[in-house]
DNA sequence: ATCACTTTGTGCATCGCTTCACAAAGGCAC
DNA sequence: GTGCCTTTGTGAAGCGATGCACAAAGTGAT
């Protein structure tokens, strides 16, 4: 049983460099901003603060787009990685629950600058739908799968309470969609060949504070046994 | 020179396990309010979304918590995560940042709830100084050093546009922090011994995109070449 | 006390990612 | 062209994480 045949342009990119590559192209964008033309892959390295041989071979696994005594064009690379991501092509986003967060998402400009352009935001409650954020009106999520369809929406942006966020998850993947962005604190359940990534503050402050109890104390304040008073 | 000496107790938690141990911490939670008393690696493995055998030596590294037979205590395990984490004890946090973002951090309500206490607002906006969000009131970050001693803020997040994050990051560092969760689009210069954590929903989406483009065309629209009309 | 059953903790093989180190390839000066 | 310099692309070693598979250890029934 033959697992992949690698060929000249392997097209199985590791998923460690596909997380890479926006860093890259926002370095890169950087540079072009102020008029670089061309970029070895240890100022770039430097820039997207990674190893250079790992930038390397990132790079190596789109193609050989470098020139050896040069380095990399920054116009032709920002090309080569834009259409790696595929954005190079529009993705309509839909945004379900219009709380704190969902507005800051629909208010964050980092959104259309890349190919990425709102065409849905999405409330269950009445008192908010109506509402006009961004520029766009909020509708109904009873209108969820009609606006995914209609719209040709194909990433979904989870940014409900934890107790809606996998019906709504379920919802669109009974619609079609096969992308979603969790932002809410749960692990959702889906189907192989949908795609979730996850986003949550709370896991990473948890982390952080692992760490900083590490650095003050050299580790957790009691070894072994349960507090004074805590009955097992 | 001596890297680490393993012990009975290895003090060296993988990074890989430190980032699942609060997936982990939320699916006890879930447990103990619907009042379940002890759980199997297989039934936790499942609501935390993760492999059984990982789920085991994940939680082998904390120490021998198990019964063979019958599973984990699901308060006892509560606790004894909790306290490897650094959850037992209380983390002043200071957002840096107010805007769109800064705001829906601060009303979030999962921070309160797990030991990370909000003890600072900061901006640099005249305007947004003095508004009162979530029960605090925004302060100039002319105060950064002084809010970070007094308070005994230890984790600092940084919400500000992108071309302030490293000059602010750059201070709190001077004063002392070494935990950082940064929410701008920019690679944060540090030390070492400084953490810094990174949220992108930008990076999040693009890599979507990436997945969502595989699944719809087997891969990048043009293989090798540029558009028509683009010129090198 | 013994046996059958359950579930943990872990040795081991494997996999994927990282890093080093260098040959190959291009530019530039003469 | 020749030789020197720079920088890429990559083979290979190293490292950490994953998942299998099973012995060890506990429970409970008889």
């Amino acid at each position: 049983m033959i697992r992949r045949i690698p060929q000249a342009r392997d097209r199985g990119i590791p998923d460690a460099t596909v997380a890479r590559l926006p860093l890259y192209l926002r370095a890169l964008n950087g540079m072009a901003e102020r008029g670089t033309a061309t970029v070895s892959s240890e100022d770039l390295a430097l820039a997207a603060g990674v190893n250079s041989a790992k930038l390397r071979k990132d790079l190596s696994h789109l193609g050989s787009y470098g020139t050896r005594g040069v380095g990399y064009d920054v116009q032709y690379l920002i090309y080569q990685i834009s259409r790696e991501l595929g954005l190079t092509q529009d993705w309509a986003v839909a945004i379900v629950g219009v709380g704190n967060l969902g507005r800051a998402l629909a208010n964050y400009g980092g959104f259309a600058s890349r190919g990425f352009r709102i065409a849905g935001l999405l409330d269950a409650d009445p008192h908010v739908v109506g509402d006009r954020i961004a520029g766009l009106v909020v509708e109904h999520t009873d209108e969820l799968e009609s606006v995914i369809q209609k719209r040709g929406v194909s990433i979904v942006v989870i940014a409900t309470p934890a107790t809606a966020a996998q019906q709504v998850c379920d919802r669109v993947i009974a619609a079609g969609v096969t992308s979603i962005l969790n932002f809410a604190p749960v692990v959702l359940a889906v189907p192989d060949g949908v795609d979730v990534r996850k986003v949550d503050l709370s896991i990473e402050l948890q982390i952080l504070a692992f760490h900083e109890q590490r650095k003050a104390n050299g580790g957790p304040i009691m070894a072994e046994e349960w507090p004074d008073g805590v009955v097992m």
